[in-house]
DNA sequence: AACTATTTATAAGA
DNA sequence: TTCTTATAAATAGTT
C-alpha cells in the first residue's frame, strides 16, 4: 500500500529503510495487539532493527522473561551437544516408551525397526514434543499474567511495566541480544 | 478494513472468531515476514490460538532458523510450506503417549501438568527423539554401506561407485549436522 | 473457500 | 522529521 507498489526485498537506501521500518513496525504491533484482543490469542512479538534495537510486544506482558526461558529451553535442548547422547540410554528403557513402540510396530526394541518405521516414529515423537512445548509456553505465559495481576492488586504496579509495548536500547547490542535470545 | 468497521474487542461468536483468527494470523505473519525482508530486521513471532495451537515465525539466523526450517518441514503436512510456520499435529491423543504421561505424573492430560513437569517431560521426549534419530541414521548408514559393498562386489565400476561415494559424503554431512545439533 | 465493499496501512511527496 | 495524500493491501461480511 502506498503510492507505488513496493517490491519485497531489502531496501538499500538506509534512510528509507529506517522510515519504512518505523512505519511497518508500528503497523505490525498494532495488528498483533488487535489479533490478540479480537481472537483471544496469546502472542509474543520480538523485533530487532538492523541497528540492533529491540522492540517487543506481548499481550500478557513481561514477555521477555517468558520468551527468554522458552528460547533458553529450546536452545539448551538443541545446543547442549555433550551430555545428551550419554543420557539417552537410561531414558529409553522407560517402560512406557517401550510400550509405545510395541503398540505401534509390534516390537519393543528400537533396533528392530525399519527406517520407514523409525521415520514415522520420529514424526510422532516430534509432534508430541511440540505439543509439550506449546503447553509449557502457554502455562508460562499464564503464570506471568497471574503474577502481574497479583502485583497490580497489591498496587505495587506503578514501577512495573504497565505498558504493553516497551522499548529497550542496548549498548552492546549483539552480546546482550545473543544472551537474551540464544539463536537469534 | 472490511465492509463494516470492526470494534477491537473480543469476538464472542466462536465461529467468527476462528475465521478472523485465521485471516488475521495469516496477514500478521505476512507483514512480519515483509518487515524482516524490507528492513533487514530479525524477528520472532509466537501466536497461540485460543484452542492452544502454536504458530511461530522466526527469521533469526543460526540455530533458531535451522530449528524453524526443520519443524516447518515436519509439520508442513497440512499447512503452508512456504513460510516458517507450522501447525502442531494433534497426535497427543495417542493412547500410548497418554499412558506415558500417566505413568510418570499420575495424570494423562497434558494440560494438568505443571511447568516443571512439562520441562521434565520435554527432556524425556527429546531424548527419545534423539535416540530414534540415531537409530535411523545408523540404519541408513548401514544400508548405504551394504549397497556400496554389493556394487563393489559386482565390480560395476567407476560411475556407480562415484555416485555412491558422493551419496555417502552427503550423508556424513547430515550426520555432522546431527551431532552438532542433536535433535535436529 | 471466494468475493467485494470498505477500511486500513503505507510509499512518496510536501 | 512530521503531515498529507494517492494508492495498495487487508479484511468483515456475504455467498
Amino acid at each position: 500500500m502506498g503510492k507505488k507498489k513496493l517490491e519485497i526485498k531489502r531496501i538499500e537506501n538506509k534512510s528509507n529503510r529506517q522510515i519504512t521500518f518505523s512505519k511497518r513496525r508500528k503497523g505490525l504491533m498494532k495488528k498483533a495487539r488487535e489479533l490478540s484482543i479480537l481472537c483471544d490469542a496469546k502472542l509474543a512479538l520480538l523485533i530487532f532493527s538492523s541497528t540492533g534495537k529491540l522492540y517487543e510486544l506481548c499481550n500478557g506482558d513481561s514477555l521477555a522473561e517468558v520468551v527468554q526461558r522458552y528460547w533458553d529451553n529450546l536452545g539448551a535442548s538443541g545446543t547442549d551437544t555433550k551430555g545428551l547422547r550419554f543420557e539417552i540410554a537410561d531414558i529409553w528403557s522407560d517402560e512406557a516408551f517401550s510400550q509405545l513402540v510395541q503398540s505401534h510396530f509390534g516390537v519393543s526394541e528400537l533396533e528392530h525397526l525399519s527406517v520407514t518405521d523409525l521415520m514415522e516414529l520420529e514424526k510422532l515423537v516430534h509432534s508430541a514434543l511440540s505439543r509439550i512445548r506449546s503447553a509449557k509456553m502457554r502455562l508460562m505465559m499464564e503464570s506471568v499474567e497471574n503474577l502481574k495481576k497479583k502485583i497490580e492488586a497489591q498496587k505495587k504496579a506503578d514501577d512495573v511495566n504497565n505498558v504493553v509495548t516497551r522499548f529497550i536500547d542496548y549498548d552492546q547490542t549483539d552480546r546482550v541480544t545473543h544472551n537474551l535470545l540464544p539463536g537469534l
